[in-house]
DNA sequence: CGGTATCCCGAGGGATACTG
DNA sequence: CAGTATCCCTCGGGATACCG
């Protein structure tokens, strides 16, 4: 049987090119920026806290506060994974008793814009896929 | 202290609006999209194989050679979530042995775009933040 | 060839209690 | 207030073997 072309839009061919790049090099997984930088963003609360530090810096329980189902160990988790890859930053201030203000990085805004491509992308698909799921467990 | 006004970066105002319509209702995890959505591009093979779908359709064991890491079970489950959310196409040819064959569908091509560009932002950052989990490492 | 079926382990992450 | 320290348990995912 014959095959339509494939319709050859500039990701595709971005995505492909970056494939075969990846795989030129006999895999190294510490030299892939999916497994060692995106992976994080897969964390349950990672994006989650991106976003409340994108809103505005915040101290330690105000973000808690606006991320309510969130347990004091994984937010401090979450954020000194944010502070290590050097996303966001963390001031302590002497007072009694101590406040601690976290607010993103030049880095950490500069994922804000991909990042919200990619949100954009998961609402506005969000129908077709629930819609796909739903067809999907009916025909089994 | 007196503290630096933020940049009012588009991608930040997109964030922020975003976040508030969510907080606005209260928090339904079935309503938000991340959760939906996105969290299976968190999963540890999916984007590797919607990367090498993007390259082109391929079957089952073509795909496998692609990411030669990845067990027939794993592959399977992968593949099975993007053809249940409507991302990927499986078409079984009549072959003996039978053949299979999986493709983006229109839904699944959308969201190259926008994961190229995160994929994009994780080359150019990956230095950066490797430096930063050095320095932050030594200084423990 | 293109899968299932089991078994199993380690990490992610929740609950709770304690601390400077 | 801003964390640590434990305990515990689910579940993602690897290894292996089998099947139409």
């Amino acid at each position: 049987m014959t095959r339509l072309p494939l319709s050859n839009s500039p990701a595709r061919e971005a995505i492909a090119d970056r494939l075969n790049r990846w795989s030129s090099a006999p895999f190294d997984a510490s030299k892939c920026p999916v497994r060692d930088v995106l992976d994080h963003l897969g964390d349950k609360w990672t994006t989650l806290i991106l976003m409340t530090l994108a809103e505005q810096p915040r101290r330690f329980s105000q973000v808690q506060r606006r991320v309510p189902d969130i347990s004091k160990r994984m937010l401090t988790q979450t954020l000194r994974q944010l502070e290590r890859d050097g996303l966001a930053f963390r001031e302590v201030f002497p007072t009694k008793p101590p406040s601690v203000e976290y607010q993103l990085s030049p880095l950490g805004e500069s994922l804000l814009g991909p990042l919200s491509q990619l949100v954009d992308w998961a609402e506005a698909a969000h129908d077709n896929i629930r819609q796909a799921r739903s067809a999907f467990d009916a025909s089994n």
